[in-house]
RNA sequence: GGGAUCAUAGCUCAGCUGGGAGAGCAUCUGCCUUACAAGCAGAGGGUCAUAGGUUCGAGCCCUAUUGGUCCCACCA
């Protein structure tokens, strides 16, 4: 049988030695191969089924994974694997991003290295440069998402430059082109001077940088003086077509309609009056620069100002101003101050600090250019998308996300989608060289309507949001009428980063909802940045980033996995420190340890788990109870996107109630040589119980899960096809959870005592459990089996009264029992006295608590039945215990 | 300037619809008990930022304040 893939080889490995600890490295990759060969990771179009889809954000193919990807990864992993297990047909798509900018400045910089420029290859040879460089370098992030157990569709992959994304893109330029929506201008756009190339708004950063005030003076051309304003870019000096001031001011109401002297360039502008500027703020004079400033492009246009362009696209100044020519911004600012300073222009100069837009991929200061671009008109898209969201049809999960996506798209501007780049797809507009003529088609060799010539194709690209926006519907083969884009969209969840709502989210939406009349998707899951120990974003220049391959090989995936998941809420920025690692690697290794222990005690024909056994004790019904309770907990955590607080019940059941309580209560009975009964039941239970804890582990860790069930069991052939636990009432044990949790606090008490006592583990006593209740005494007979083990005792005695109870046993007072030990010369009157003391201080405590809430009349009152009924059911058991421990103390 | 968010143990963080403050790590004590020393048993440690309010009852809801983080914004 091929199913269970390494059965042979751990159980070989078992009987010859048993690895102590578990060793991720040598069982990830196999297991994950086998995965892949079974295509249990492939979803296809089931009407049999729900189908609940992910796609995933796709990763940039120049990108390395970082910690980023690992934790977005795995929020997927393990959403699309609980519900693959839950009987959904889980598809989760996979794909990667084209990246246009950051792509092509990679190849760009790999060319200089041998010498070589765009120009001199020319279009058609870069993009084969291109396409090289992406069968080459483009895999990696693909196969470094593998490494961390992502269990996608490969068979379906996709890339935003492929065929099909191409065709989605060049259907919907072409729609929105007809319909209005998308058309070209001449416009002031973010230019990056660097990337020479169009940016949008929202990939511009925006840093505060130290800059300085220059002071000018400009002489009034009528002589009759001058008027002193502030600006931080005195280089742009050379394309002021005006200057501006308040039509309120009083202090230049007189200037308005004259024209002043522009230093250096000698040229007359006019004084204009506009609302943008402020009255307050410097000397309410500024100077109007059209082609480099947003605002002052839109003076510009109030006021019918010339546009004068004086740099070129590497921010340079033209050779329009000779003297300045071809030199950068910075070398032009810093002589045209000294040329003013000369000229007696320059009043005097200040600090000033102020926001400074960057291109979010090389971080060069943005250069306001005005130029022929393409954009998407955003008032009529938006709409819907803030009504889809306002209805409920796409919820952000945490939900006050909203907020930052309203905020976007109630403020949006027009997109500027064109980019000066080759690397992308083409803009399908087509010029006639010959007669002027532009259309706008699908086809690739488009014929001059009007002449019937060939025409030329635009050549700039898309913007790489722009197919990004398209991926819910482009990767499941819209616009073709796709059986899977009937079956599979709209997606379930989309789980991203809060840092790309603007980028991705907002533009998804309005895409899906404009050309599939859908939302792309039902729920937005949003998580937080990976951060250092310090709380400092992950990255290079600091070098303080942690590279999840690097904790795979040392601590496996599984514990990497774990860690990005607990003790975080979603939304919520992460600290990742390896201290944190070790943790889950610690509790791997914990679950490693029961399972293995649990196989070393099976018996060679195995256990027949579809047969409840008769057998079965209190203890072995109180843990089934407890794994029934915590699958319908994990389940309900799960659907509302509770990932953290899901895994730590998990790791709590697994660690305390199941292998510090239930393995110990269990082992008297499998040591035993004459309970066959019991030892079949506790088998039966331990098999049962590890089960459902490995399926509910799995989606978290796949791989040690998967290994642990394959070795353990012959049935089923993997645990990632396997049945999610269900809540059954069969398996709910009221009573018996009562019990037993009543003789882990006699337990407990125990140990206490003996801890405050300074009793060595080593040194077993007689335990008396006495109590006049007869259901209690029922209780600890049936679970005295454990005390041996748990509470070192040597025998124990339940009983009605004190006989035989030696005189000076220690006591302790537990809810309708009391519990004695006798440790003759140990017991210390003192140290016992102030012990008791201690515990009745705090019994009163709880009595004043609880009786101080009874007597409150509008608590009775108000109160719910339930919550009153449960306190004076406190308060009787407290007044009781109390009462016992006064004996107690009388007694000494 | 606008908005969002956070403030809980020494550190990093959970805390679901309001009903006796939790975890991991760190610290202290005792244990190599044949699944696990990557472990076991126990212990200490918190005015839940401050001030009001709503409520029978507030870490949780409301208001204000303080401090931090992030996003947005055209003030030259």
């Amino acid at each position: 049988m091929d199913t269970c893939i390494k059965k042979a080889s751990l159980t070989e490995e078992m009987s010859k030695e048993l690895a102590k600890t578990y060793d991720p490295k040598s069982i990830e990759d196999r297991i994950y191969k086998n995965w892949m060969d079974k295509k249990y990771f492939h979803a296809e179009v089931d009407r049999s089924k729900k189908p609940f889809t992910i796609v995933m954000p796709p990763p940039n193919i120049t990108g390395q994974l970082h910690m980023g990807h690992a934790l977005d990864n795995t929020m997927q992993d393990i959403l699309i694997r609980y519900k693959r297990m839950q009987g959904f047909e889980a598809l989760w798509l996979p794909g990667t991003d084209h990246a246009s900018i950051a792509t092509e400045a990679k190849i760009v910089e790999k060319m200089s290295e041998e010498g070589v420029t765009k120009d001199d290859i020319g279009r058609d040879g870069f993009l084969e440069r291109a396409w090289e460089w992406k069968r080459q370098y483009g895999g990696r992030i693909v196969s470094q998402l593998k490494k961390i157990g992502s269990s996608c569709d490969w068979d379906r992959e996709r890339f935003t430059m492929d065929e099909g994304c191409n065709d989605a893109v060049k259907e919907v330029f072409v729609n929105m082109y007809n319909k209005g929506w998308i058309y070209k201008g001449e416009r002031i756009i973010n230019w990056c001077p660097h990337c020479l190339t169009s940016i949008s708004d929202a990939e511009v950063e925006y840093e505060d940088q130290a800059g300085k005030f220059w002071h000018l003076r400009y002489k009034l051309a009528d002589g009759s003086g001058s008027v002193e304003l502030a600006t931080t870019r005195p280089e742009t000096l050379l394309g002021d077509t005006a200057i501006a001031v308040n039509p309120n001011d009083d202090r230049y109401k007189s200037i308005i309609g004259k024209t002043v002297i522009l230093p250096i360039v000698g040229r007359e502008i006019p004084v204009v009056a506009d609302d943008y500027v402020g009255i307050d703020f410097g000397t309410g004079v500024v100077k109007i620069t059209p082609a480099h400033d947003p605002n002052d492009f839109e003076v510009g246009l109030r006021h019918n100002l010339p546009i004068i362009n004086v740099m070129t696209d590497d921010a340079r100044i033209t050779e329009d101003y000779p003297k300045y020519a071809g030199m950068d911004r910075y070398e032009a600012r810093a002589q045209i101050v000294k040329d003013l300073e000369a000229e007696g222009a320059l009043v005097k100069i200040e600090d000033h600090d102020h926001n400074v837009g960057t291109c979010y991929r090389c971080h060069t200061t943005i250069e306001p250019r005005v130029s022929k671009q393409w954009f998407v008109k955003m008032e009529e898209l938006a709409k819907p998308a803030i009504e889809a969201v306002k209805k409920g049809d796409t919820k952000f999960v945490p939900g006050y996300f909203d907020k930052t996506y309203f905020h976007w798209l109630e403020n949006i501007r027009d997109w500027c989608i064109s980019r000066q780049l080759w690397w992308g797809h083409q803009i399908p507009a087509f010029y006639c060289d010959d007669c002027g003529e532009m259309t706008v088609t699908k086809d690739d060799h488009a014929v001059c309507p009007k002449c019937g010539k060939e025409m030329r194709q635009d050549p700039d690209t898309l913007d790489t949001w722009f197919s990004s926006a398209l991926w819910p519907f482009s990767t499941l083969g819209w616009p073709k009428a796709t059986e899977e884009m009937d079956y599979f969209y709209p997606t379930s969840t989309l789980v991203t980063g809060y840092d790309i709502i603007p980028f991705w989210v907002m533009r998804m939406m309005f895409s899906g909802l404009e050309h599939t009349g859908k939302v792309p998707f039902d729920t937005v899951l949003i998580h937080g940045l990976v951060r250092d120990s310090q709380g400092r974003k992950m990255s290079k220049s600091l070098g303080n980033g942690i590279d999840p391959l690097e904790v795979i090989d040392k601590y496996g995936a599984d514990a990497l996995r774990f860690t990005l998941i607990t003790g975080n809420a979603p939304g919520n920025d992460m600290r990742f420190y390896w201290e944190r690692v070790e943790a889950s690697r610690n509790f791997a290794n914990k679950v490693w340890n029961a399972s293995r222990f649990i196989m070393m005690n099976m018996p060679e024909e195995g256990i027949d788990l579809n047969v409840k056994p008769a057998g079965l004790t209190a203890a072995d019904k109180w843990i089934l109870s407890k794994v029934n309770t915590l699958s319908r907990d994990v389940t309900e955590n799960l659907d509302k996107y509770e990932l953290g607080i899901a895994a730590d019940k998990i790791y709590e059941f697994v660690w305390d109630e199941f292998c510090d309580w239930y393995i110990e209560m269990v082992k008297p009975r499998l040591y035993s040589t004459d309970d066959t009964e019991g030892k079949k039941a506790a088998l039966y239970t331990l098999k049962t119980v590890l089960i459902s804890a490995l399926k509910l582990l799995h989606p978290y860790m796949p791989f040690i899960t998967e290994e642990i069930f394959c070795t353990l069991q012959s049935e089923e052939e993997s645990i990632m096809i396997s049945d999610w636990p269900e809540f059954t009432p069969d398996n709910a044990y009221v009573k018996e959870e009562q019990d037993i949790e009543r003789i882990k606090e006699a337990v407990r008490s125990i140990r206490n005592v003996r801890t405050s006592m300074n009793v060595a583990p080593s040194k077993k006593a007689t335990v008396y459990v006495v109590s006049d209740n007869e259901a209690v005494r029922e209780t600890f007979e049936k679970g005295s089996l454990f005390f041996g083990t748990l509470a070192y005792a040597s025998e124990v005695s339940v009983q009605s009264d004190m006989t035989g109870i030696p005189e000076d046993a220690v006591s302790v007072v537990i809810p309708e029992a009391n519990i004695y030990m006798p440790f003759a010369e140990l017991v210390d009157i003192a140290k016992e006295t102030e012990r008791l003391k201690k515990e009745e201080e705090r019994l009163q405590g709880e009595i004043k608590r609880a009786s101080g809430m009874l007597s409150n009349e509008k608590f009775i009152s108000k109160a719910p039945e339930a919550k009153v009924q449960e306190e004076k059911a406190k308060l009787a058991k407290y007044e009781q215990m109390l009462e016992e421990v006064r004996k107690q103390l009388a007694k000494l």
